[in-house]
DNA sequence: ATACTATAAACTGTATACAGTATACAGCGA
DNA sequence: TCGCTGTATACTGTATACAGTTTATAGTAT
């Protein structure tokens, strides 16, 4: 029993957050919402009073940030939050649509008793979620989906940076998500059945076929976004 | 002539580097060639001492380092040289593999007369090179063939993630690099041939297979080091 | 010798300070 | 009205300071 609190607490001290730790989530939270748009500034002393912390917590943070392309730090000039033109947007996109794929494509190929459980339960969630037309449960799961599927392919390294781009990408996404969760789904299924049966190039092209399409249908919107601005 | 004046200087100020820049460089050069080894501590007072500078910008440098791979940083403990266990090694190989593939048959499928141009001049330069027995030249030709393959992919996200995996491994690499310069231009010279005939999925496979090689080289020189040790 | 404890030294996280650089704005001339 | 210039303000880059935590050291008991 001893044994057990030493454990329990032994992640006490890791788990403490800096000051460092809980601004960036905060502030990456705040940008995905768009309390700050593209192209905004982002000034040190601004959010070293907004938070009530001096400015090297913030410094850190949007250094932080800037590593995963959220913001851009130019030499001497303030952050800001970074700016897609339409092309980087597509490059992130069919980068997304690759890395997907290849991520189905290992986990088909790295198929484990667990994770065929972890699927099948999933998938059957998932069906359940689609008869009682549950939508917001539909698309939690969706979002299972991915993020099961990335580290059933068991390359940290491909989960890391698939889950960078994915947040690179998470406000534009989120603008087709709602719309489509049955779709989604339905993509989703065919995409575990290939990997369940071990067909890595299929599961590999189906994955990649599904981010495409959600892909195109963000650039239609944008389009539009554009079109009517 | 005042005009070629004004561009020439323009950006005299977005290439002053500052003391992080220049920093950054200096320190990841220091790992890589070895001054540190994997596990070795790096402390912020004593960076601070050796760059003859204060805490943050040494601070800030060992936080992107951190970004990168290169460090990592616990909680309130020291920076450390990363320690990659075999499998990681795997693991970055495995994705290195796919993703210079997924170049390669980038390129093959969005070839310019510029792009042509500059591969032509890289075999001509590297053939005669290994005529020559030239081997200097011939890793030089090498390493640009990755350097122009990953950018005429045109998808400037998987250039810079390709680049990141690159510098992770860049001291692994070296280990077998000068022993096998001709056959790696060989490799080569096969994945440009695909390339320069549009044919993708050959350009994909030979030069994934070209990266595996390697990587089975690296694993098994790091075999020997433990063997040995 | 080896394990444990107390203490000292070193280090990190955060705050504050200041010089030099960028930005915003008011006043001026066309 | 528009563009320029000068000045004030705000901001970044870097240095220093200090509290609290981790690491190293020395001493003690076994």
């Amino acid at each position: 029993m001893a044994d057990s609190k030493t454990v329990a607490w032994a992640d006490v001290g890791e788990k403490h957050q800096s000051l460092n730790d809980r601004i960036y989530k905060a502030l990456r939270e705040a940008i995905f919402r768009g309390d700050y748009k593209p192209g905004e500034r982002l000034t040190e002393p601004g959010l070293a009073k907004l938070f009530g912390v001096s400015r090297n917590p913030i410094r850190e943070v949007l250094r932080k940030l800037q590593s995963e392309g959220i913001v851009e730090i130019p030499p001497r000039k303030s952050a800001r939050v970074a700016v897609y033109t339409v092309e980087e947007i597509e490059e992130i996109i069919e980068l997304r649509a690759e890395l997907e794929g290849l991520s189905a494509q290992f986990a088909a190929g790295r198929l484990t008793d667990d994770t065929i459980e972890n699927f099948q339960d999933l998938l059957d969630a998932g069906n359940k979620a689609v008869e009682e037309n549950d939508i917001p449960k539909l698309s939690e799961y969706n979002e299972e989906f991915h993020s099961l599927l990335s580290s059933s392919g068991k390359n940290r390294f491909l989960v890391d940076y698939i889950s960078i781009l994915r947040e690179r990408t998470l406000w534009l996404f989120d603008k087709v998500k709602g719309d489509r969760s049955i779709v989604s789904w339905k993509e989703h299924v065919g995409v575990l059945e290939a990997i369940m049966s071990s067909d890595r190039k299929l599961a590999a092209l189906l994955n990649a076929r599904h981010v495409r399409k959600i892909g195109a249908e963000v650039l239609k919107v944008i389009g539009e976004d554009n079109g009517a601005g």
